[in-house]
DNA sequence: ATAATAAAAGATAAAACTATCTTTAATTTA
DNA sequence: TAAATTAAAGATAGTTTTATCTTTTATTAT
């Protein structure tokens, strides 16, 4: 569905959300150790997402990541559109080099209601409503 | 949503279906061309097909790739799942070891209905239908 | 200033996916 | 039987994705 990549970034964002509640700053190995992921890999996705304003980071001692009360606004759909592009929004699912109505492949129109169901959902969730669910301890980020 | 490989089985599935009308067959190139795919990166899908008794295939002269009409019968889902696996049936959105209901990543609920009705879609269609649809010429399996 | 910390950036590597080319084996027709 | 045809199989190569390691830069605290 998503890349590796994009997983991570969605784990992340939810992680620090989580955590940088009251100014606080979450680091590279923490995150990655949170989320269940490679380090380095993830410390490269990090990057991504603040380069791109999807996340905040301050350098030295006491640094690390953070998000303000804008980022947790931050919609899935941002953050897939961020790593993964527009591909689902977009693309042909067999692959035509245009997806049209005009030019449709055999399965356009089975999978337009899908399409639509899932992007109105990752358009609707913030991570702000994920990082509530998470509270209640009923929802993981990794499950080793 | 499904890989490359993917793409071209199913494209691959439907194009031979509506040439293999009243006991034809199709040469790989013809395929290749009707579905713009690579021809020698088809044949590879086209020897998985057959391996995997999805199409059936005679070599030599007039040889080439047919459907009987069991094989019409064929669901969008078992291509999938002969070519990508399980992933969309078994696989976490998250990446998370296992997905389960117990450990549930924040956004598996979200994502359930989805998945479902994307399973039901591709399980109830037929090579049979989208066959009948590309009849009607209102259907494409290349846009060049 | 200096040392410590932590992200940013760059370089490299491993794995998976996509693609191509060549050889072999099976089948048909003549 | 010989030649032609076509899928099957094997070997190789290119590209992208995923992952790791090293160096640099910015910031803080002493
Ligand atoms: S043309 Fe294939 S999904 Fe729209
Ligand atoms: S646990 Fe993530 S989708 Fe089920």
């Amino acid at each position: 569905m998503f890349s590796k990549s994009c997983e991570y970034a969605i784990k992340a964002m939810i992680f620090v959300a989580q955590k940088s509640k009251d100014d606080n700053r979450v680091g590279i190995k923490a995150i990655a150790k949170g989320t269940d992921a490679p380090e380095h890999f993830m410390a490269k996705i990090m990057q991504d997402l603040s380069r791109r304003k999807l996340i905040h980071s301050v350098k030295g001692p006491n640094g690390g990541f953070y998000m303000d009360k804008a980022d947790l606004k931050t919609s899935i759909a941002s953050i897939v559109k961020a790593i993964d592009g527009e591909v689902i929004y977009t693309d042909c699912v067999l692959g035509l080099k245009v997806c049209s109505e005009k030019n449709p492949c055999p399965v356009h129109f089975e999978f337009k209601e899908i399409k639509k169901n899932l992007i109105k959902m990752i358009e609707n969730n913030t991570i702000a409503d994920f990082n509530d669910k998470l509270d209640s301890g009923k929802f993981f980020l990794k499950n080793k």
